[in-house]
RNA sequence: GCCGGGAUACCCAAGCGGCCAAAGGGAGCAGACUGUAAAUCUGCCGGCGAAGCCUUCGGAGGUUCAAAUCCUUCUCCCGGCACCA
């Protein structure tokens, strides 16, 4: 193992415990099998979740076996990690609607070999009472009052429940499960690697090095990533809204950005950082190589192009964008703006269009409308655009 | 189990018989300025082919010409006490 594969096995990492364990097992030159495990609690692969399965695709780069763990059956407990309080626990209707989709996308991430992929119901489910109370005798209740997450909870007199004491263990499960050598994980996951240690020792088995990597901040500069608070963008997401989603993050996200969502190694993303700072680079430019190296991991660096230069007319010269989804103009004259854009989807009721309206927010070929009540003639084969953002072309 | 406090729009939070589609803040959307950055400023922020009408203030029922506001009841949350240990 050359010096490169160890950087580009540790690249961005938060944690790597225990301290030199990973470079022994890199350097022994033994096929490793790096574990994965993602609950399908949300529909969609976001740049955050791609976070991990790209450091795990560096180890498939490295020829390293990707154990790719669909936690369908923990996505049913509810991990507790992070959280002030009970997680949701989905039922096995919401987790199968999920993962579909999912396996897709994360397809579209990793490399199609090496690849293993697991569920890990398939030996969860079946668990008895016997081993489920074998599997606990590995933590003491003072052991997982440690962890911050149930420690703040319990002293300010939240609910703990007992399926959360039993969920790192279910994942620690599934370490000696698959046999692991190294589980990746983020960084709020730094406790569950960890018990994935005990309970591979507990089984004889090699314990794991855990390796986790930071939470990547949403587009809105605050929160981590997350589906749920709409900061997010997604792998499957059109080209230009990848590019347009990354132009509007704030500048000091532009280096976590380069190194873990672009995925670009240390000394590149340094000498970006110093051009922005010296002055010599604009933010604004290094935002745009940004978007362009994010929109051509996912999308490749054709689409990455047009999707500059469809940034440009659209934001830059102010021009009607070209990509605009074709809509049919309903029949009738005049016709009704409120109920077209309604129909069209470019806002959620006529109300809002009439406001719009007034506020000269929507336009049609770049001209703003008016009134209510537009002729047929003036919308045919136009662009109608609402906002920014938001267009169709009628015909 | 008992006593007390609470539940208001996406979130926080005022309102406590008519002037309430409901103050204020945040988020969001649109506009100005920019680099679709930050900061700042302006407007909007339940629905409806709309001077009017309809639906919303935890659920159900009631009082009243009139209820987010008063009464009854139910559900859930919070504080204290008791029970248990």
């Amino acid at each position: 193992m050359n010096e490169s594969g160890i950087n580009l096995a540790t690249r961005g990492a938060d944690t790597i415990l225990p301290p030199g364990r990973l470079e022994e097992l890199l350097e022994s030159g033994r096929r490793l099998r790096v574990k994965l495990g993602l609950d399908p609690t949300a529909p969609m692969v976001t740049l955050g979740w791609a976070v991990v399965l790209r450091k795990l695709r560096h180890f498939q780069e490295l020829g390293h076996t990707a154990v790719l763990i669909v936690g369908d059956f923990t996505a049913r407990v509810g991990d507790p990690s992070g959280k002030s309080e009970t997680r949701k626990r989905l039922t096995a209707e919401e987790v199968k609607a999920h993962a579909e989709p999912l396996l897709e996308q994360f397809r579209q991430v990793l490399l199609p070999e090496p690849l293993e992929i697991r569920w890990n119901s398939e030996w969860l489910e079946s668990l008895d009472m016997t081993e489920i109370l074998e599997l606990t005798t590995t933590v003491t209740v003072a052991q997982m009052l440690e962890r911050s997450d149930f420690a703040n909870r319990y002293s300010e007199g939240n609910p703990i429940s007992i399926t959360e004491f039993l969920y790192p263990l279910l994942q620690g499960y599934d370490s000696v499960a698959v046999r692991a050598d190294v589980e990746l994980g983020g960084s709020d996951q730094l406790w569950n690697l960890m018990m994935g240690r005990n309970i591979q020792t507990r089984y004889g088995q090699e314990p794991q090095v855990a390796l986790t990597m930071p939470l990547l901040t949403g587009t809105d500069g605050r929160n981590k990533m997350s589906q749920s608070l709409g900061n997010y963008i997604g792998v499957t997401e059109p080209a230009s809204e990848m590019f347009g989603k990354t132009m509007s993050i704030p500048d000091h996200l532009l280096g976590e950005w380069f190194r873990l969502a672009a995925d670009r190694p240390a000394g590149e993303v340094d000498a970006i950082l110093e051009g922005v700072e010296t002055g010599s680079r604009h933010p604004a430019q290094a935002k745009r190589l940004l978007a362009r190296r994010i929109v051509s991991l996912y999308r490749g660096e054709g689409e990455a192009d047009a999707a500059e230069e469809d940034f440009d007319r659209r934001f830059k010269y102010r021009r009607v964008p070209e990509d605009a989804p074709p809509f049919a103009l309903p029949a009738g004259d005049p016709v009704y703006l409120p109920g077209l854009l309604r129909s069209a989807k470019l806002v959620a009721s006529a109300s809002e269009a009439r406001r719009l309206i007034d506020a000269g927010a929507v336009r049609v070929d770049g001209a703003s409308v008016g009134g209510y009540e537009v002729e047929r003639q003036v919308l045919l084969d136009r662009v109608l655009t609402v906002g920014k953002r938001r267009s169709v072309f009628l015909n």
